[in-house]
DNA sequence: AGCGATGTTACACGAACGCGCCTGAACGTG
DNA sequence: CACGTTCAGGCGCGTTCGTGTAACATCGCT
């Protein structure tokens, strides 16, 4: 058996069965357990699967889930909500996308604050129930299961009537050139529907979507005023927004 | 089972069930207590959940006054909600008005419903969103901080348009005479538009709702057609009710 | 053919990990 | 305050991991 064979086997084993055990591997392929522990290794350090003790298992888990997602890079997540909550002043009609890291901004916004909170996401607007001085507005629509957010014509008609003074955006992607980008065409409608006639458009994103792009296109870059990152991204990689005269906040 | 697996499956659980305890975890998934202690320490480190003394709840607990209503008569409330979500069916309409026992009918729906359910309630929409059957529609509106349901204008204007084939009321009050009542105002509104036009109105009521009114009258007893309480309530209590015309359900 | 370079594998050994058990301390409750 | 439960830390055991080394095959070059 060839090395990327026994390597094709590994990661379809992965995607059938969900993990993969080192011993198992060893002793179904018949080879050495040192073996199987460098293809591990190896298709690790390519990114297509995560090493754990004992096996291995796909590397976004169930990326499809919400609460799934809301688990992986939990740190940076709260570091960018922290720096983007410092954003918002009194007074202010704040308009907060779906999404885990926007939830996680929700969190985050200081309790004395007195602001009017618009969002389509209902898991935003249960955290924010709790606050004392903030007025949430829900947009109703129709649910997307795995985004947790309103799509749909009547989403859009509510946003296009509302002048936000600034808007949070998860993005899905952000490409120097593509710009904003997501992979629902529906949440892309919503999306803009948000930024047309919004003061400041804050795009929230983490190290390792930036510079890249979905299929669906939301907005250009000259649309986005402020970019919230986390530290773990070298300055050159953002270079190209600040040429844009997009202000770079680093977590 | 690996590591991380288990503690995917702890987390999983402390989502659905919004906590776990370290003893049920141990015997369930085959470890030792002290393993469980250990996962739960370390996901706690990491800012996935909130370690407590015999188990873990999440990080972020629920809307504070709505998840203590929601403790209130927990039995009651299932037993309710299980009672009235066996009359859905395939392909029909399905309105839930907000409240903790409607949350509990929304969870009981049974995996292979195909329905279309349309809810004021964001908590609603968030529990039903796994649901795989479903076409889930959030009312948009200003959200009421203690009963997490959406009120206003634009509320009413969506469930307006509505005809549903069957409509869940969690009521506040009901009384034979005064008939359905609750206490806000806007609420009021809502659930008023939510009785226009519908095919089927249940009312969900545990045994001490009944009976009892509150300010503000939603609409008269003529208006509901089912209702589904629980096995504590005397029968004479019950009788005008049916004297009414009002299929009564015990749960 | 001879030779070295490269790549792949198996074996060996110390280190790391995960788990269960134990013990004293802390917690919650009556 | 006293009791049972739960917790945190330490220890030992078995498994797994990573690295170093040697054996073997393949390939290209002379």
């Amino acid at each position: 058996m060839l090395t990327d064979e026994r390597r094709t086997v590994i990661l379809d084993r992965l995607r059938t069965h969900g993990r993969v055990l080192a011993t198992d591997l060893s002793t179904e392929l018949d080879v050495s357990s040192d073996t199987i522990r460098r293809d591990l290794r190896e298709l690790d350090g390519q990114g297509l699967l995560r090493r754990v003790h004992g096996g291995a298992l796909p590397r976004h888990g169930d990326a499809s889930s919400f609460a799934a997602r809301s688990r992986r890079a939990p740190e940076a997540k709260a570091s960018i909500a922290r720096r983007a909550a410092a954003c918002v002043n009194d007074g202010q009609v704040v308009v907060l996308d779906g999404g885990t890291t926007t939830l996680e901004l929700a969190r985050a916004l200081r309790d004395d604050l007195r602001a009017s909170v618009i969002t389509t996401s209902p898991p935003i607007a249960v955290a924010l129930a709790d606050h004392p001085g903030l007025d949430v507005t829900v947009i109703g629509g129709t649910l997307r299961a795995d985004s947790l957010v309103t799509v749909g014509a009547s989403a859009v008609e509510a946003l296009r009537i509302i002048r936000a003074d600034i808007v949070f955006l998860g993005v899905c992607g952000l490409h120097p050139e593509i710009g904003v980008t997501t992979n629902d065409l529906e949440e892309r409608h919503v999306k803009a529907a948000m930024l047309e006639g919004a003061a400041e458009v804050v795009a929230l994103a983490d190290h390792d979507k930036l510079g890249t792009a979905m299929p669906v296109i939301v907005a250009p870059l000259s649309a986005v005023t402020h970019l919230v990152t986390d530290a773990d991204v070298e300055d050159a990689a953002l270079a190209p927004y600040r040429a844009l005269g997009i202000e770079v906040l680093r977590a």
